[in-house]
This record gives C-alpha cells, structure tokens and sequence, in this order.
DNA sequence: TTTTCAATACGTCAATATGACACAATGAAA
DNA sequence: TTTCATTGTGTCATATTGACGTATTGAAAA
C-alpha cells in the first residue's frame, strides 16, 4: 500500500455518495433530539491563497467576539470525512472538497468553555441542546484546500458570519482553535512535499512566481526565483502553457498548469528533499 | 511553533501524572455498568525491533483465531494519549511509552463485525456490556515505539495471549486492524525522518550496521552499507562509543549511542531529504 | 511616443552531496 | 594457523545545490 493511499482520500476523490441530508438548523436548535453521534465533533481549518496570502476561513459566533474554525458532528451513518465534507459543503457551497484529517484534539480541559448558557437562551435554544452541547468534546481536526474564489461562505446556526482572513489578521479563536490551527499549519509544512497541495489552493492556470509565493508563505521562508523555477520544473510536474498572464505590470509571466499524472506519482515519493 | 510540538508529545515525556485506576477486566466485564466514552476507541501497533525485524504485539482473542491490536477506551477525564498510555502500560508492563496518533478510522463499516454474543456469553459478560461492545466505534490508531526486550506482555480480559508476531507472519487481524497497521508502518515511513523512530526502537548501545538494518526494515529497501554510515554520522546525532559489541562472530562493530540533543535539533530540521 | 523600471526568463559556476565501488582490518569459527 | 564473512575507511565521477549575473518584457510614467 503506498503511503498515500494508507493516509486518507486522494485528490478531490469522493468516498462514496453522500447523503444529501439538509438541516435546518436553527430548527434543529430548538428541538430537543438529535442524531448525531456524542462525543465527537470535527473542526475544519479551511485554507484559501489569495493575493499571495493564505487565508483561513471563520465563522464569528453571535453573541460572542471570538472566531471559531467551522466545525461539525457525525451522524449515525456517516464517516468522519463524510461529516466533514458534509459540514464544508453546508459552509462553502463547493463540492469535491480536498481534505485531511491529521490530528485529534482531545485534552479533558478543551471543553470547558465559559459558560455560554446565557448566549444559548437567547438563540433559542432547547434546554437538553444545550446540555448536549457542554458535553465533553473530543474533535478531530481536518485541514482543506480550496481554490479561493470558488467559495461563497455561509454562516451556521451558531455564528453570525463566515468570512476569510488572512492568517496573520486573524483574531482570537474560541476554546483551543487556536492551536488547531496552529497544528494545521505545521501539518502543512510538513506535507507539502507528499500531498497535492498547491494543486488545491490554486486555480487551474497559474505562474511560476504565484507558486513559489504559495511555497514561500506555507514554508515560512523567502525561496530564490531561479532556483524554484529549476527545481520545480526538474519535476515534471508542470505543464508549460503558451499563455501569459496578461493585464499585469511589468514582464507578462507564463501560465503552467499540473501536469497531474506526474504529479501524483511525484508526491507518492514524496518530491524528494526539502526547500 | 515546531512542527514537532505541535503534532504532538515528544521523545518519551510524560504528558501528565496518569491516574493509577487499575480494574479488575473480568470483574469489569460481568458488571452491567461502565466509565468509559461511548463510540471512541483507541487501537495501538506496539512495535519492537528484535533480531533485525520488526515485531509488532498482537493479542489473541478468547475463542477465536483472528488477532487484535491492543486497544482500549477512554475514561471521562483521560486524554486519548493518557487513555493509550494506561492501556499500554497494562499490556507492556512498561512506563514511558513513546507513541503518536496516526489516524482515525471510522467507516461505519468497520464496526460491523461478526455476532460474537456466543463468544462474550461464555466469557462471563453481563449483557449490557454485549450492547455496549456492539455499539458503533470511532478509533483512533495509535503507534507505540518500544525496546523489544523491556515488554512483558500481558494480555487483556478479551484475550488469551499477547505476544510479538514478525510482520511477515502474522496471521490474520480482526475487523480493520489489517488496515490500521498497514497505515501505522506507513506513517512509520513518512515520519522517519521527523520522529525519533531508532530512538525509541533500539536499545541505548547499537551498531552502525543494526540501525542500518532497522532503517531498510521501516523504509523496506537496501542501503549501501558505507553511504548509510557517512551520512548517518554527518548529521551528528550518534555519539561514538569506545566498547565494541563482543561475543558476535567477525569483525566486532562499534557501538553508538545518540546524542539526544542533537538528534532532536536534527528532526526538528526534518533530517533533510530522504534515502 | 519614448523612457523607465520592476519583474520575469534564462544561464553560469563553485561548493557540496550522492551513488557506486575498492581495499584493508578484524576476530570468531573452521 | 587459516578462513572468511563482516566491519572500518577511503576514492572518484556525477548530480544537486546555493548564490548570483544578465538579458528580456511590457505596463506605467514621462
């Protein structure tokens, strides 16, 4: 089995069909029933790359100034990737949204938020809701890629907003999202040599300088252009389109495309070395 | 933050004072009640390196021919790894167990196993606790890093013996175990060069040519013997012993240790590139 | 229109790392 | 005492890397 196959979903690979089960939430809210499994939620850090930024996407809680990683629970007859794909789809209106789980946050003291009781009452929410709620959590954490302008970002019946920040602009998350996405960011890192990463942040077309930014910004360091290029291109990984990026100042830069095939094959092996 | 912390606890360290709960497993299991969380489990791959092989410790299940992963559930104010730590000092008799959560499964699928309620009646199983094995479980897979020659394994209440099977020979695994340690030896691959993997498996004093053969072991592929040993030696994590491992026929080889500062600077670095 | 200039494309070269071997040394077993 | 599989050390051609130089482009400024 190859490590990659080992490790979870390939490219924009569907597991199986998803029930397409629409709740109302805020109905849902008010009831007293559920079914979704106790226990155990998942949070999704959701990475876009724009204007040479990442950019994470954050649901801004009513009632409360803190942000939140869009986050979900399973039904009964769902995996933990369905829930998820599930929970981006509601969030993002994309399907075929590329993700990974790679870790599970389940410290007892992760829970214990500020009583929110109050803040429950006033979104009407059912008495043994909010019981469920303060139940103790255990979440598996997931990151996905998605091409930024695709999106179009919803709220759920928990937050106010879903919106994009930058990663640096970004305010202060609730309970332990912070280090969630911390941990997404370094597993990032870490996998940027052994999954289609920049396959799935960038659009289709796209030029040699907005993959080296996207390297630059996910590596935490500046990369020399010319040793990139050569680098990168010694891959096969790419393919050289005859279009430039045009409308642009200064010298029009080619466009490149993946060169899929290859690049799956690449990462298997792991493109090997580091920056 | 380091990729290292982030993903996780680090060479050996303890977590937090475990609670020293023992249960009585076969008292445990003819009792109606229980203080574990329902749907989440944890699966381990315990692996040891013993006479240039990796072992790996599998339970054999009470009136059954299939083996199992060492697992266990978790109490209400464990965390995942304190809830693996505690069932893998039960199963080891060992303290200070390096391991990593690697991935979790949760196909509904997978809990779908054969009717086993013949089997648990003759084991002395309250009923209750049949309906509550029965349920759906979310698992999480963990790898343990052990010295082989440390273990004293004991099995659990659902098993008649534990004990190290070559990776070769083992039999047949129950339910996904198969799957989970497949995935487990890959992470073990892909984390290699970021986990302090020889550490953890070999005993302090080794040979150049033992930690070779470990490394063609976990990455499944031969070394040439003299590359091995310079780039080995250029990161500067092993220290050089004066004693030679005696009582071996042929030329007595050196013995090393690892400089343990160094060698986790080294993997905080990813000990760039690959074999 | 012409000029400017920041950004891109393409190339060079020394230093380093890698892969593939050769050869001498050792020490238990024959 | 000899044998010989195994270990320690070294060499060399080749590939890769890091650092940097120069020419080209095309929108924006003059």
């Amino acid at each position: 089995m190859s490590v990659l196959s080992a490790l979870g979903p390939q490219v924009r690979m569907r597991l199986r069909p998803i029930m397409a089960i629409k709740i109302d939430l805020q109905q849902w809210l008010s009831e007293p029933g559920n079914d979704f499994l106790s226990h155990i939620s998942l949070d999704c850090a959701v990475f876009g790359f724009h204007a040479g930024e990442l950019r994470i996407l954050l649901l801004k809680m009513k009632n409360q100034d803190r942000l939140a990683l869009p986050g979900g629970f399973m039904m009964a007859q769902e995996s933990l990737e369905e829930a998820a794909i599930r929970t981006l789809e509601e969030r993002t209106g994309l399907e075929n949204i590329f993700l990974q789980q790679f870790h599970v946050f389940s410290d007892p003291a992760r829970s214990e938020s500020a009583d929110r009781a109050e803040d429950f009452k006033k979104m009407g929410m059912h008495p043994s809701k909010m019981e469920w709620f303060a139940q103790r959590w255990i979440s598996v954490g997931f990151y996905a890629l998605v091409e930024f302008s695709q999106v179009n970002p919803k709220p759920d019946a928990l937050s106010e907003t879903c919106c994009w920040y930058s990663l640096e602009e970004r305010g202060k998350l609730i309970l332990d999202h912070d280090q969630i996405l911390e941990t997404a960011l370094a597993t990032l890192r870490l996998q940027l040599n052994y999954q289609p990463i920049g396959y799935n942040l960038l659009p289709r077309k796209f030029t040699m300088p907005e993959l080296q930014k996207l390297y630059e910004t996910i590596l935490g360091k500046k990369l020399d252009r010319r040793n990139f290029q050569r680098k990168m291109l010694s891959y096969g990984i790419l393919h050289a389109l005859d279009e430039k990026r045009t409308g642009v100042a200064h010298k029009a830069p080619y466009l490149y495309s993946f060169h899929l095939r290859n690049y799956q094959k690449a990462l298997r092996q792991g493109l090997e070395a580091g920056w």
